[in-house]
DNA sequence: TGTGAAATAGTTCATTT
DNA sequence: AAATGAACTATTTCACA
């Protein structure tokens, strides 16, 4: 990865559908360069995915909540993690470093929403010790952006 | 927000790249009609943006954390989230319930990048009581999919 | 708001440097 | 690896429903 490669991410961070050319006005490149290099960087991974970031509230997922989950045994997480990727309200599954073993971002309509989620979806499961809910009250910045460095 | 528009979002979503007469082809309409709809989408706000999805790891940001903030007094908010917003690092910062003020998303480097970030850049700003860091080992999943309501 | 067709604009590919 | 220009596609605009 390059510095042509740092700044046509940095550019499609901001802007994906952004046509070729300008993007390779941009960064000083002809259009087939800059297109060939975004395949590239999309082969190799760098490159996840091109999406649409969508307001969650006015999507009508007003409710955002951390929650910490501790599970009993190594033979729950199996299970726990399919579930997780089931979820659509489950936007993000980390595994953590003490006390808890996993933390999640809950995405969905209002507590009654939340509710059901954390006691009947993931607490119906086997091996659930305990979950420790965060609610949150405003969300002052969120971003996809990253700090770019030379990668790998 | 008509189930139109829901099907727009949900393509979207997954790839914003697409071109207009293909998600047209999609849900049915013709491509000037799903052009129009994007554009009032993102008037309306409901669409924010259009982004690449970086892999933080192959970007050169191998450690995620969570950080929870307490803050001493409402004066010291202004300076704090004006901080938040200028750190890069920064990924997420939202204002939550319970014993602490903020949780942050933090993405760098390595640990002694961490460090930086939350005992010089952050600890450096007056009023700030205490800070909590839980570190991720392993990320399961990560998504900037929602589950999309009815709206409003 | 939606459609279809014409005009405009962008992308891709073969070739050259 | 990248630029160029021609062939191929896609998007936008506009008249009309």
């Amino acid at each position: 990865m390059d510095s042509f490669d740092m700044k046509i991410i940095e550019v499609l961070m901001d802007n994906s559908r952004i046509k070729w050319a300008d993007l390779a006005a941009q960064i000083g490149l002809s259009a087939p360069a800059a297109a060939e290099r975004v395949s590239r960087l999309q082969e190799q991974g760098i490159i996840k995915k091109f999406g649409a970031l969508i307001d969650a509230d006015l999507a009508g997922c007003e409710l955002t909540a951390f929650v910490a989950v501790s599970l009993a045994r190594p033979e729950h997480r199996g299970p726990f993690l399919q579930l997780m990727n089931s979820l659509a309200e489950i936007q993000e599954c980390h595994h953590i470093a003490g006390e808890d073993d996993y933390l999640l971002k809950i995405r969905c309509r209002n507590t009654k929403d939340l509710d059901r989620v954390i006691s009947h979806e993931i607490k119906g499961l086997e091996g659930i010790i305990r979950t420790k809910t965060t609610i949150v009250m405003d969300t002052a910045k969120e971003t996809t952006r990253l700090p770019i460095h030379k990668g790998r």
